[in-house]
DNA sequence: ACGAATTTGTCCGTATGTATG
DNA sequence: ACATACATACGGACAAATTCG
């Protein structure tokens, strides 16, 4: 059933499908995951095995196993991010989370690379202010930013961001009440150390990477994001409306 | 600077990360990647665990290490699939490979599940035609989808896309010259192993999904469709132009 | 209240894979 | 190629907690 090819523990390849199954609402019906010796035949493997699985998502907050009784699901939640002509993080998320929060990392200023200078229309040289961002929703992480401004016409965006934890309003603050999403270029990778340590993930797991340039009314570009999410918490959603 | 946690093997998450650096242009200049006591160095490890990493990127034909000269990049393409109100999977691959067919895997007639019948607007206990195929571009495996049609509507797409090799063009046949995307959904997930067979992946590898309603000109639903990518070898790009 | 069945938790041992030097 | 240490996966046995007739 599971492929026992190498590099990659059979154990999290069940841990992996489990979790999706979860995510996909398969056992609503019970509120719980198939006991341990079936799942095992399932997957044609051990019960340890299946066992290791379990603690993995145990430890992540996803089930949790009752002596005698089973192993219960405590949560199966992706948020869903729309993406569109006027896509704005907080506003997505909004609905689907009380408690949401956009912490400024750091900021610093830096000369554009030519790469950056072509995507925001500056010429080389330009100066650009730089933000690092992680945003959690109820206590979860739930991505991890880099925006550039150009550092010209946005001088103070980094106090602006501090204090909203947003960068509508951030940019609201500066005197841009309105702005449009350009481009948005989705890819997949796995976890980098990095992300492991801010967005709480385990090595091997899967990150969803957005590039995203942003202009406003008139079209002259104002920002550009790398961000780069959780693939177990977070999808996207493309409405041409 | 590789983290030693469990369940992924440490030469499976250098290979991975080469594998990115080398999709994203880093060693263009030289073209080939660094030997393997500076890369062992990069990344903290064993120079037999770097070779381990190198050993899968030959097997998958990426790079070829030639001794006493170097490793070198034998390929590193990612093609870019935009998506937009008007998006057609041949024609945006189009540019960018020479050689693409589309395979119908198989096709069967069924009923339709609650799910389905509300997305594609049909009345429970309604039928639709499924078809399942793969598509290669330049004779690697591009995408794995399975679309559904209104039986009535759409009989004979079948043997009509067995023929074109293509959706658009099938749909033409039976006289939809044209129809619209109306809804994208974008997640990502560890291959299965459905995926590890009908794409070539290994498993622990990524797999985009894409979910994707398309509607004729006076937006009645006439597609649903489950695509699945891989993730090295694809992106996608929403434009809002 | 009792016992049987079910389900998770823990211990033993053994073979193979992974990573280092 | 060799040696060493640890992680992974399997198999079996039994304990402990829960459920249910």
């Amino acid at each position: 059933m599971i492929p026992r090819q190498k590099g990659v523990a059979v154990w999290r390849q069940i841990a992996d499908r489990i979790r999706a199954q979860i995510a996909a609402g398969a056992y609503d019906a019970t509120g719980r995951v198939p006991p341990e010796t079936a799942l095992a035949e399932e997957f044609g493997v051990n019960r340890h095995t299946v066992r290791a699985a379990l603690s993995a998502l145990s430890q992540e907050g996803i089930v949790r196993a009752v002596q005698g009784s089973g192993t219960l699901i405590e949560r199966r939640d992706r948020f869903d991010f729309p993406i569109g002509r006027r896509t704005r993080f907080t506003e997505g998320i909004g609905t689907q989370a009380r408690d949401i929060k956009g912490v400024l990392l750091s900021s610093c200023e830096e000369v554009v690379t030519t790469d950056l200078a072509e995507r925001l229309d500056l010429p080389s040289g330009a100066r650009v202010l730089r933000l690092d961002a992680l945003r959690t929703a109820d206590g979860r992480a739930l991505s991890r930013s880099t925006t550039w401004f150009p550092a010209e016409r946005f001088a103070g965006i980094d106090e602006a961001f501090r204090k909203t934890q947003s960068i509508t309003r951030a940019l609201a603050l500066l005197g841009v009440a309105d702005y449009l999403r350009a481009v948005t270029e989705i890819s997949a990778i796995h976890a980098e150390p990095d992300d492991v340590a801010d967005l709480g993930l385990a090595p091997g797991a899967i990150v969803l990477v957005t590039k995203a340039l942003n202009t406003d009314l008139a079209g002259l570009p104002i920002q550009y994001a790398i961000t780069r999410f959780p693939a177990d918490r977070v999808q996207f959603t493309i409405r041409n409306a």
